[in-house]
RNA sequence: GCGGGCGUGGUGGAACGGUAGACACAAGCGACUUAAAAUCGCUAGGGCAUGGCCCGUGCGGGUUCGACUCCCGCCGCCCGCACCA
């Protein structure tokens, strides 16, 4: 026989589970289900390393779970809409469904070659009518039950383009594409009620037992739930109170002046006959809205003119202005500022030459105030003296609570409990996106789509190139009926936010050609999702929005109340690291270099072609522009599916980074094939031969089942892959029978099989086995096996290892103490003195005190 | 600023509070070979007075018979959030 041949083996064993249909996702016998799903992917073009990964982790479970006697769905699809497919098309002049549909197909005939165990019947791109089409239907669902609602609402638009960006759109203040300078500009938007779920979405959270703690607090933090309380401030011109929401009540004594976000309705009212203050508000509403910039960005107010009476310091006064930096999405749009205790507020008063006075003072004196630098959030050893509640610690949130509490009672405020979640907004001015179905009549007003009419599709027969919604601009696709009237009528040409497609796929694979959105009997034999894998970058918007929207299927009844938290178990596996090679050209610019024009050597790196040093960086992100990709379809092509396979899950604990070398992809290989000439040794054995250490090898064996068993339950691949490599050690070196033998390679092909099937299944076939190994009930560990009959136990001394007995494993304590005691190193350290203390772990440990 | 995580050989990493460095990469030595590659075997945390002893999981303390692991305080790196009142 030749040598492990990837090429030869993958195909044929690819075929024959093809034939069996073996990955059909089925509800057969009473086989309890299981449901492992990977985030699906966006059809940029190639697959990815990191697809290769993610996808082998899924592939890993699904495979054991089918095993183990699971009926398994173990689905595939596409993330299909979205703006690369308008911008190629742009560039290119091609159109987008073309583009994203050969995406597809050349990314499918990628991915198969791998051998995933993937349902492919039940493959769907959310682009596809069938699916947006649902999603229609559900968004008309989520209309009627109040869950879907049109407001006015403050957006970045890019004049150019002439569209809505999204902030991660908007660099440096100006359009991602355009360059242009982004306004904020106040558009009739779609809004799903995400909000009204804050508490719940919080508040269930807890219940996520197999979610990372990381995403769980990142959801929390993202909610944001605050308690805080809403004082009315009285005008002292007879307009009406100005209501201000605070969390630092207690601070209130220092609070000498008020600021309103530009957006507030009282600074509006105000602009309308100030020009100073109309053009204020005008240059805010250019100002970038990014992060970053918003650190950078200066502070600026202007003086409304009017003042407030603070509430609680009789006869003093408060100038209102107006600060750039006041969001009218938080709170009531309007804060009172306390220089003396916020930094934020101490930079605005210091510009503005406004009032600074301190809240606390110190016990028995009130002409002592803390320093002026601010009182610290954290517990100072002073005791500050607080004016409304008269207990010491103010900056507690004992202190905090009591100030509410003290508001209240005094009836000048009311408590509020706050979230800094805030409504979805979900249209958008694109073309390649799902269609919002509704119409717009000049009688009716806006009148939902009859469902009948759905899906409403897209028309194909667009100019994209030129900048803006083409929907907009086609000349018949907008006309239409209305459903109410019957008279003409405007469709909506907003489409919805991409983030929409993927907050309910995972329903969808469980009945994918239903014609509802989804089917009640699948979705609740297949629902939940029992692991779902996938990027960290996930964290917050996908996983909240599918939270949201499960709930919100189950309000409209696509989906059984089980259902409302649609992932039981998350797992966010790492990235594919790779070194850039870089050299500098005369300018001391990078110049970035492919890894196979890079010769790595133990001194350092150089240039294939001319010898010129190379800087190496490790671990970094893949980049094109950084020439660090490795293409998985040329590791297929070189080394077969399985090594990339067995790769990318060993070395590294699967949810932190990997660095792809091609040292570890070439070491990956070699073992696969060393395991494959095991099998074939193995195969040509003498079966009369007496053989020796039999039980020794099936003692090893059934370890290895216990410990790869559990290692792939607790995605402990890596750890997983290093027991098996004991185990092929092991196996290599054993002089036992053929019979003895034969079994170790087949259980080790059986325990390799989730990460490397075709090679498993080739040794199960090699070896004479019956049926498919896909088909072949996982191997359980004999647990009598497990245990030992002498075990070797290390002797410290004062707790460092000294020494080692070896012992019958049931021998009694006393029994053990003798040994120690009578162990040349224990004997040495004692020096004929008794020992001050000796523990005995049986079976463990023992440590002699001296 | 707020929140969270991580620091172990040349490298990736392993280790229910119980033999620190499994397994692998890179390295060295040896076998085979005319030779090289491939393959196989062996060595390998550091140090020293090397049949033995000392030190060692970022640093400093603590709990414990025993700490990479638990607690407290530092240092460094990484990630998330943030004009959120």
């Amino acid at each position: 026989m030749a040598g492990y041949d990837p090429t030869t083996i993958e195909p044929k064993w690819q075929s024959a589970w093809e034939a069996a249909g073996s990955f059909r996702a089925t509800r057969e016998g009473d086989k309890p289900k299981y449901y492992v799903l990977e985030m699906f992917p966006y059809p940029s073009g190639r697959i990815h390393i990191g697809h290769v990964r993610n996808y082998t982790m899924g592939d890993v479970i699904a495979r054991y779970k089918r095993a183990t006697g699971h009926n398994v769905l173990h689905p595939m699809g596409f993330d299909a809409f979205g703006m690369p497919a308008e911008n190629a098309a742009m560039a290119s002049g091609g159109h987008p469904k073309t583009w994203t549909y050969d995406n597809i197909d050349t990314m499918v005939a990628q991915m198969k070659p791998l051998g995933f165990s993937l349902d492919w019947s039940r493959m769907f791109a959310t682009c596809d009518p069938e699916y947006y089409g649902q999603q229609q239907a559900l968004f008309l669902d989520f209309l009627e039950a109040g869950l879907v609602y049109r407001r006015n609402a403050v957006v970045n638009w890019d004049p150019v383009d002439m569209t809505v960006l999204a902030n991660e759109q908007v660099i440096d203040g100006k359009g991602w594409r355009s360059g242009a300078e982004v306004e904020r500009r106040e558009l009739t938007q779609w809004f799903f009620k995400i909000t009204d779920f804050s508490e719940e979405l919080l508040e269930a959270i807890d219940g996520l037992d197999d979610w990372p703690a990381k995403v769980k607090l990142m959801q929390a933090n993202w909610i944001g739930k605050s308690r805080g309380i809403e004082i009315p401030f009285e005008r002292t011109d007879g307009g009406d109170p100005i209501v201000c929401y605070s969390t630092r009540p207690d601070t209130m004594r220092g609070a000498t002046f008020l600021a309103l976000s530009p957006e507030h309705p009282v600074a509006r009212a105000l602009a309308e006959d100030n020009a100073d203050l109309a053009d204020f508000i005008a240059e805010t509403r250019k100002m970038d809205t990014t992060e970053a910039a918003m650190e950078k960005a200066e502070k600026k107010g202007i003086d409304t003119g009017f003042t407030v009476r603070h509430p609680v310091i009789p006869g003093a006064e408060m100038p209102v202005w107006i600060g750039n930096f006041v969001l009218m999405e938080y709170g009531t749009g309007a804060i009172y500022g306390c220089p003396a205790h916020d930094q934020r507020d101490l930079d605005f008063a210091r510009k503005y030459g406004l009032e600074v006075r301190h809240a606390f003072h110190m016990p028995g004196d009130e002409t002592v105030v803390t320093d002026t630098a601010l009182v610290p959030d954290k517990s100072e050893t002073v005791a500050y003296v607080d004016h409304f509640a008269g207990i010491g610690e103010v900056t507690s949130q004992a202190g905090i609570d009591a100030s509410i509490d003290w508001f209240e009672a005094e009836g000048l405020g009311e408590g509020q409990v706050k979230y800094r979640l805030r409504d979805w907004g979900l249209s958008r001015q694109r073309y390649w996106g799902c269609p919002i179905p509704v119409v717009h009549c000049e009688t009716c007003g806006v009148v939902p789509e009859k469902k009948e009419n759905l899906p409403i599709e897209l028309p194909e027969d667009i100019d994209i190139s030129i900048p803006g919604n083409p929907l907009d601009r086609h000349p018949t696709w907008r006309n239409c009926i209305c459903p109410k009237c019957g008279g003409p009528a405007l469709r909506e040409t907003d489409t919805m936010d991409t983030f929409v497609d993927s907050s309910w796929y995972f329903a969808r694979f469980t009945a994918p050609h239903a014609e509802t959105p989804t089917d009640p009997g699948e979705a609740a034999y297949w629902m939940n999702v029992d692991q779902y894998i996938g990027g960290i970058e996930h964290a917050i918007l996908h996983l909240l929005y599918s939270r949201f929207f499960a709930r919100a299927m189950h309000i409209t009844g696509h989906l059984p109340e089980t259902a409302i938290e649609p992932f039981d178990a998350l797992f966010t596996q790492g990235m594919v690291t790779h070194a850039i090679y870089v050299t500098r050209d005369e300018q001391d610019r990078p110049v970035y270099h492919f890894p196979e024009d890079v010769e790595v050597h133990e001194s350092g790196a150089r240039l294939g072609a001319t010898g010129e040093e190379v800087e190496i960086i490790p671990s970094a992100k893949m980049s094109k522009s950084k020439k660090n990709v490795v293409d998985p379809v040329n590791i297929i092509t070189r080394y077969g599916a399985d090594t990339a396979r067995w790769f990318v899950l060993s070395d590294s604990p699967p949810e932190r980074d990997v660095e792809w070398t091609a040292a570890g992809a070439e070491a990956a290989y070699k073992h696969l094939g060393r395991v494959w000439m095991l099998c074939d040794r193995i195969g040509g054995m003498d079966r009369a031969a007496p053989g020796e250490g039999d039980d020794e090898l099936l003692r090893a064996m059934h370890k290895t089942i216990f410990d790869v068993t559990g290692g792939i339950e607790s995605f402990g691949f890596n750890a997983a892959i290093a027991k098996l490599y004991a185990f092929t050690n092991t196996l290599s070196k054993s002089k036992a029978s053929y019979g003895a033998q034969r079994q170790a390679i087949l259980t080790l092909a059986q325990l390799m099989s989730p990460m490397t099937p075709h090679l498993a299944e080739d040794i199960w076939a090699h070896q004479g086995s019956e049926g498919l190994i896909v088909d072949a009930p996982w191997p359980v560990a004999d647990e009598s096996l497990l245990i030992e009959d002498s075990v070797t136990l290390p002797i410290q001394i004062n707790g460092k290892r000294r020494s080692e007995i070896t012992v019958a494993r049931d021998l009694p304590k006393e029994e053990v103490e003798k040994l120690a005691l009578a162990d040349d190193s224990v004997a040495r350290a004692l020096d004929g003195a008794a020992p001050k203390k000796l523990i005995v772990v049986p079976g463990r440990i023992v440590n002699v005190v001296i």
